[in-house]
DNA sequence: GATGCTTTGATGATGCGTCAACAAGGTTGT
DNA sequence: ACAACCTTGTTGACGCATCATCAAAGCATC
């Protein structure tokens, strides 16, 4: 730690693209999720994965693991989402601790009604935009970063 | 808007390693930071421009204007940066509506004690692991996936 | 130079995310 | 079977972001 590294010219000035990218891709699919389906970026996150199963029933713990969420934050979430219908709380046979959450029908017809344009925007706002070399670089560096970010939390 | 175009295995892999790298790498960032000098994100977005003009003096529409926040959320968060001691604020002398911030010495400590450790941790985090030809990649598709969100702002 | 419009910043209400504390149920070891 | 410990989910408090509203100051047009 006593040398500092400091970005050069070159890295700079693509962090700070990274971050605006970042900054305004975010809100931009954010805004339109919203105004489209009326699904909030968070919302999208918890319908997805409840959709996706089976079912349309996760128990909280693991759906709570799969979108990076802790118990908490989901909790709470799952209130305010069960107060507009979106989802509802069950018991858990399994395990009397549990907490299964159960996308109803107005949660299907919401998501069911959100994810082809998100994907459009997806498309429109990202993949349109690059070439084949492109794409296969990003995976590439993507499954690099995250690859050395997540084993660094296994040696703990 | 008829056909959704939804995203095939390629795309949705890349897609889902971005949304995880950006998680996982904006956390270790923010967390870093916090541990080694007790400023957050939030507080090093504002601290950075002021440390870069010559003065350490700010208009608060500008300064919001450089970090793409709103008056109001710069507002709040002057007041609980004003109340540690890290900014102060001082009238404007050129319009009396405006509002000057200022760093403090405190501040400039704080950000001068922040930024080695930061760049390091972007460095290790992000650089050191691309390239030469990654990172020319990198820039060119942020830059252009960046330029296409901020030209449609101007279509309005 | 008065009227209306815009810009700038502050403020309070509300919703979300994080944290610490808690209760109830499971698990392990003896 | 009992004790100690761990897991799971909920709750309330607090900090931060967003939104609508407001006041004060500039600016423009006549």
């Amino acid at each position: 730690m006593a040398e500092p590294r400091w970005l050069d010219e070159r890295q700079a000035h693509v962090w700070q693209s990274y971050l605006h990218m970042n900054q305004h891709l975010y809100a931009e699919l954010e805004d339109q999720l919203t105004r489209e389906s009326g699904l909030s970026g968070a919302d999208y996150k918890v319908l997805v994965p409840l959709s996706e199963t089976p079912g349309g029933v996760l128990r909280a713990r693991e759906l709570a693991t799969e979108i990076g969420w802790d118990r908490s934050r989901l909790s709470h979430h799952i209130s305010r989402m069960e107060r507009r219908g979106l989802v509802a709380r069950e018991e858990c046979e399994a395990d009397a601790r549990g907490l299964m959450v159960r996308l109803t029908k107005a949660g299907r017809k919401a998501i069911q009604g959100a994810a082809p344009n998100h994907a459009e925007s997806v498309q429109s706002y990202f993949f349109d935009l690059l070439s084949n070399a492109e794409l296969a670089t990003l995976a590439a560096v993507f499954d690099r970063v995250l690859e050395n970010l997540t084993s660094d939390d296994e040696e703990i």
